[in-house]
DNA sequence: CCTAAATCTACACCCAACGTCAGGTTTAGA
DNA sequence: TCTAAACCTGACGTTGGGTGTAGATTTAGG
């Protein structure tokens, strides 16, 4: 599949994909004479799971970082100690949203719930 | 409180304030004479939902658009329909937010383990 | 009363994450 | 074979979220 294709498939632009291929993210199957790159299905998945990581709200160098746990064969994987921080590390961060999160949410169904209350009180008079 | 008190305590810098006046995010409650601005406590409550909500993924464009919920009486805010759509968009987010946020999570503790595991082994050998 | 520390405004600059534009090359298909 | 559509690179522009700096003013404390 071409760049077009891929770029159709994975909602972003060619441009964005040229970007994250200058920071390693993401890489061409092939790239045969003249410099058209070639992509497989990995190339969309790589794509479909930094779009994902960055709603988790990591920047491209930390997606950078992480990537390769995704898509690398386990029993390859070198510093295998460093890898399992990050892992740890990011845990971390996620229960912590996800604390913040839900009180978030909380506060969110008070708001509504009030919010509802003084419009129907609004309607009456 | 001056400026420079205000963002001590709020951990941001007395530029990131002046910033935030400008796209009235937070006001000095007042500026007398010759323009120093002087702060109350809720000036420094309004900084650190600013950055709960910064946390949580907001632009602080749509932080400026439901803080003033957290800060004023309910019963004075206008256009409280309006008020209740921004609501409920945001809780439709978090709620999005929760589910992929529960399953990166899932993700990263079977990564652990199996990291773990592959560290154990490497161990023995 | 005087001076050092704090603050003021305004403009310039920074980084991340792209988008736009220009000019040139390649490829697929009629 | 030839042409339109797709692709290439490189340079520059843009937006969001700030930071740095300069030069002037103000204020608090000895």
């Amino acid at each position: 599949m071409q760049i077009g294709e891929l770029s159709e498939r994975a909602g972003v632009s060619h441009r964005t994909i040229h970007y994250y291929e200058r920071l390693g993210l993401v890489e061409p199957a092939e790239r045969e004479g003249a410099g058209y790159r070639y992509y497989d299905e990995t190339a969309l998945k790589r794509l479909e799971k930094i779009a994902a990581l960055k709603r988790l709200g990591l920047s491209l160098d930390e997606i950078a970082a992480v990537i390769d746990l995704y898509f690398e064969d386990a029993s390859g994987i070198r510093g295998k100690e460093r890898v399992l921080e990050i892992l740890q590390a990011q845990l971390d961060k996620a229960n912590a949203q996800l604390d913040e999160l839900s009180a978030f949410k909380r506060d969110l169904e008070n708001n509504i719930a009030r919010m509802h209350g003084l419009i129907a009180q609004a309607r009456q008079k």
